[in-house]
DNA sequence: TTGCATTAGATGCGGGTGCATGTATTGTTC
DNA sequence: GAACAATACATGCACCCGCATCTAATGCAA
């Protein structure tokens, strides 16, 4: 339990170091900012801010921030929504999946050499 | 690979995010402050403030500052040390003492919560 | 001893986060 | 349909973090 927790806060630590550092030299994205455009690419449909918030794990607050910095770098696009004017749309763009798929091996390269000493825990 | 990391972020989103409510609104504590006060009693003795940077995931500028937090709440002493002039000592108090005490079944339970589907994992 | 690289810890700074709140829109109840 | 609660997202704010840098003390070499 306790021993867990250490993993986690340990691993949390340097993986989110490291990532910070890789993707942001290499990449010109932040963690947070990776995630938000993996799950565009993964769901590959147009999301509701609040979907996301389901996904990434990030209060509503700096989801929305992130997603305005993406905007701002034109990785993707805010629209409004029809049926719920309220709503707001991400939409990725061309760019953004090149940048994804740009930092997708360098995330990749980061995990694997945290989680290299780690069995296989999680499916 | 991927999945662990998604396992390390959500539990520690999670976690974070409980503990930093619970300790704080039950103890005045944050996470940080608290693991470091963990720290010092799990060991039992005056240690050098780069003693704890290894154990604690912080930087060592953040672990200053919350040394300096924890010292002014009178939960730890500062002290030089005489071999390295340098170097500074941290002691807790007695009040650091109990106000661990205190929060330690708060943070149990807050992990216990959190970690109570994940089968033991890491020893 | 003097000079210089190294180390311990503190601090200025910029940036990201969560909480509380604000604004606009929707649903609901009378 | 008017008033009011609820929801979606944005924003002000305070806080914490890491990086770069500063100061002071140490070690080492000439």
């Amino acid at each position: 339990m306790v021993g867990t927790w250490h993993y986690v806060l340990a691993k949390h630590a340097k993986a989110m170091c490291m990532l910070e550092r890789e993707l942001g030299d290499k990449h010109g994205l932040g963690p947070s900012e990776f995630e938000v455009l993996d799950q565009m690419v993964h769901h590959d449909r147009k999301l509701r801010i609040q979907e996301l918030c389901d996904e990434v794990h990030l209060s509503q607050s700096a989801l929305s921030r992130v997603v305005a910095r993406l905007e701002k770098a034109a990785l993707v696009s805010r629209g409004a929504c029809d049926s719920d004017r309220r709503g707001v749309f991400v939409c990725i763009t061309e760019e953004g999946r090149a940048r994804h798929a740009a930092a997708l091996p360098t995330q990749r390269a980061v995990l694997a050499e945290i989680f290299d000493d780690t069995p296989v825990l999680i499916a």
